[in-house]
DNA sequence: GTAATCAAGGATAATCTATATCCTTAAAAA
DNA sequence: TTTTTAAGGATATAGATTATCCTTGATTAC
């Protein structure tokens, strides 16, 4: 059971474009070269965070993609789900109702409790997701990437952005 | 991002497994008939269990599967990991690393911002996972499912159970 | 106005995982 | 001695993930 790999991708790629100045686009094309991913497919996953209205887009040379909100007002949870979809990771397919001793017909008023514990797990993962800002991780980046390589990477996306 | 519906009948069949008398032994064939599931393939399962030590076994006739320690003793998390692994949802790649404004051959100290949050959310889900008890859910069962069904389920394992 | 660049999204393919079935082996019970 | 069982290997099918390519229409640069 793990995340697909375009959820990474989209996290990397909100980071980066909360670290654009109000106003610049930045591209498929420097966003994949930044993070050395496959620009068609990560293409994909900017797609999802365009559909979520989580980015802005604009067309054309010097086009790309911008945050939509502050990073604060965004978290890892809207970001998860706009790649990753809303779905659980527990699924019930309900198979106390194939159980030989029940009548025919038989309805449940209540979900499985099976379903419930697994539920309450998968609301306490999307919990500490919705609680985790982006605002937080940019500050945190702040502190652990080296200044240097800080310094560079912003000259090198000012250089890209639109 | 799904779990395996292994994990489902894994903790389905546990929880008959705990209404078992003690020392009496349940067939993957009369789990399956029970849950309406294929039998070789549920076998998987069980054999989940039984590697993670969860369940004794014994072979032939009125052999099967029996809980190796009290329900009390057996979470949601042992069943769920015995199924499913003991793998992170979230895989870092380490992205970062292709930042070309990087230095060759630097070296994080530190796990990936991205990672450790998302990691952080993956624990919050084991934690509820491990917290919840076999046995809560078999009390939790004994107050949803009708008395009649129940008597007659019990019956029908009885019926099967070596 | 023209050419280049871009996001969006459709079509397709390759790879991996989940789901499932079948068969053999060795152990235990009837 | 025969039947029943768990364990596990081999194989097959379906579905999801991971890509790649191409078209369309919008926008900018020249």
């Amino acid at each position: 059971m793990n995340l697909k790999s375009q959820v990474e991708w989209a996290l990397h790629c909100a980071a980066v474009l909360a670290g654009l100045p109000e106003g610049r686009y930045l591209s498929t094309k420097a966003l994949a070269e930044f993070h050395g991913l496959p620009k068609e497919y990560l293409s994909k996953a900017l797609q999802g965070l365009s559909q979520a209205k989580l980015v802005d887009t604009t067309l054309g040379p010097s086009g790309g993609y911008r945050l939509a909100r502050p990073a604060s007002d965004i978290t890892f949870l809207d970001i998860v789900e706009a790649v990753e979809g809303k779905g659980r990771t527990f699924v019930c397919n309900n198979i106390r109702a194939n159980n030989p001793c029940r009548p025919a017909g038989f309805c449940d008023d209540k979900p499985c409790g099976i379903a419930r514990i697994m539920w309450q797990a998968d609301e306490a993962w999307r919990r500490t997701l919705a609680d985790a800002k982006l605002s937080d991780l940019v500050a945190g980046l702040a502190k652990d990437v080296p200044a240097d390589i800080m310094a560079a990477s912003r000259d090198w996306v000012l250089e890209r952005a639109g």
